[in-house]
DNA sequence: TCATTTTTCTAAAACGTTTCGTTTTTGCCA
DNA sequence: TGGCAAAAACGAAACGTTTTAGAAAAATGA
């Protein structure tokens, strides 16, 4: 007769049940031991853990999430389009700088790119009706941000990247641009430069605003009359086609520097003065925004500004959390970014 | 004496039963009726349609993930450092690409980029076993992945980016960079060049190693003997050290034309030649792979082959949601990627 | 030793869906 | 009109955790 083997069902994962059975426990008791709760004698616990380890047990994410009511994860939702995404330095050491604290505290990071503001607000609303994330990380502010409302009609948490221009109840996380952009004018004042240009983003971005806004007080501080300034668009051809209009003008009202919102701009506004057979830093001085990789290995490099966008991840996410864990932190201003002084800068043309 | 309200329990979110309740009907009919599913009377079905509008209720994707034990979400996991993905063209409008066709299905990207192989390996680990995810899409292959027999033995879908190196039973959606080097060193040739230098990456990645294997053998083909190959990094410094190495050859072997594994190492190598003296593309010609956006405002412009992430994205996921629903899929072939001539390329020099 | 407190542990009820076996209703035909 | 099959609806169990009320056991004090 062959003998009866003990046929298990195959492949099936070991659950909560099963620890608490070979430790000879109940499920409560096991709970308690991965929580880590107090109540639980240490022989218990000792053996609780190793029937966890015999059995090779991890508790089911989804099982917790539906018992707790929290997801073990956080939103990000960026309202850009992905060629826009790709060519900006920013998110991905963002994203970076988010991801190993959200590693540390077990969560995950639900990502969505969204090309309208439909989409956009579509998925902030099944993220939160669905309870698929515990909170968001809200970037790109805009003029009286539409998302505040949104959020706080389903009392979702968040932190915001920098700080609203209205009174809101989020706390935000929040590198001032003024530093760096103040820096650079003043750098180009510093070379004697009068007629210094601006080249920024979309206005009803804040900081795009702010930056703008910064170049603007900087200049009058020193008695300078501020140069044209131009709404483009963050792209390379923006950033080419602003640098046309500028050079475009009237040899006496034609900047001798041009201040751009980040370095894709600035790349491709230089390679067109390039082609126009200007020389940098000769005749044009160019500065840009965020030291993108490319930035010291350009001809000319480029002067510019380094933000530390990893470490702002990070700290947006500590905050985040604290506040998911119903903490109640406040504002929070990371230290500024700083000028780096290249070769795409010199002394203002006689 | 003051009325006594109905106390409400405050905000709590409306769940099947109340639907079911309102709609006079059962939990079990109107979960029928969402997944709409036959057996359900017209006016049945309606009679909950309304409920379910009028108590504004969306199912609980957690729930639903407990009981279908389906995640409704998919795994993407990075092993490269924050700043060489920033760089990188590829990723973020295939990540946009993948969403769209998960945004249509109702799944969500649980992405991470791992900085080490062990976290990496670890993030493939916690995702299955919390059946947080319910597949994944391997990118970056390399030789004898590790990734196959990890996903083997805890049995999970998954497609790969390209072809395998050895037989597997995973899908792949693969776009061929043959045809787009192969075009690049025969517009090379075209235009009179003999010596040809390749600046790859890290020859362990399966696409970089193919794509160094064609640079050779379309050389061949024609009976020109290959230049040298420089095992680069994809970085920006990467390319300028690559092409410093290559100019300071003899002058009888120093190369007329580089052709480099990416835009980023390209575009820094082009810099570093015209900051040497040298001019492009009379001096030496110069070529990249991705077409990045700055890629036309270079100065010179840069020849580079177009790859089109987004559809490749969209494709993997569409390839993989087929697995996960049982289908089984074959490998996919997408069209091959174009070459794009601009300025940076032009007749050798005598 | 026994009452009392404290600690440890258990059993059962949640969480909000899907699924499945059964019962009820409907529709059809003789 | 009664009988029967098919369609529709129901109710309960299941998914794998956490949480809570209370039972059991251990520790404490008189």
């Amino acid at each position: 007769m062959a003998p009866r083997d003990t046929v298990e069902s195959p492949m099936r994962r070991p659950t909560i049940a099963d620890v608490a059975e070979l430790a000879q426990t109940s499920r409560g008791t096991v709970s308690f031991v991965i929580n880590n709760r107090p109540g639980v004698a240490t022989a218990t616990r000792e053996r609780v853990l190793r029937a966890m380890r015999e059995l090779n047990w991890t508790p089911n994410r989804t099982a917790r999430a539906l018992s707790t009511s929290r997801a073990y994860a956080i939103g990000f939702i960026l309202a850009r389009d992905a060629m826009a995404l790709s060519s900006d330095p920013f998110f991905a050491p963002f994203i970076a700088g988010m991801e190993t604290r959200l590693d540390e505290s077990g969560h995950f990071l639900m990502l969505r790119f969204a090309n309208s503001h439909e989409s956009e607000r579509a998925a902030y609303l099944r993220l939160m009706e669905q309870r698929r994330v515990d909170g968001f990380v809200l970037s790109d502010l805009t003029q009286d941000d539409y998302r505040f409302d949104l959020l706080a009609e389903h009392s979702f948490p968040a932190v915001t990247l920098n700080v609203a221009d209205r009174s809101t109840r989020l706390p935000s996380v929040s590198r001032s641009d003024e530093p760096g952009v103040a820096a650079t004018v003043q750098h180009l004042i510093e070379l004697g430069h009068r007629r210094i240009a601006y080249v920024g983003g979309p206005f009803h971005y804040l900081h795009v605003a702010r930056r703008r806004a910064t170049w603007e007080a900087t200049l009058r501080d020193s008695g300078i009359e501020p140069g044209p300034a131009i709404a483009s668009d963050f792209t390379a051809s923006g950033g080419s086609a602003a640098t046309a209009q500028l050079l475009d003008l009237p040899k006496n009202e034609r900047p001798t520097a041009i201040v751009f919102a980040n370095d894709l701009m600035a790349a491709s506004g230089m390679s067109y003065a390039l082609n126009r057979g200007l020389r940098v830093p000769e005749d044009l001085s160019i500065t840009g925004y965020d030291d993108f990789e490319l930035a010291a290995f350009l001809s000319p490099s480029l002067t510019t500004v380094r933000t530390d966008p990893t470490a702002w991840g990070a700290a947006a996410v500590d905050h985040l959390l604290a506040l998911i864990n119903g903490d109640d932190p406040s504002d929070l201003a990371l230290p500024p970014p700083t000028l780096i002084t290249r070769d795409s800068t010199g002394p203002a043309p006689q």
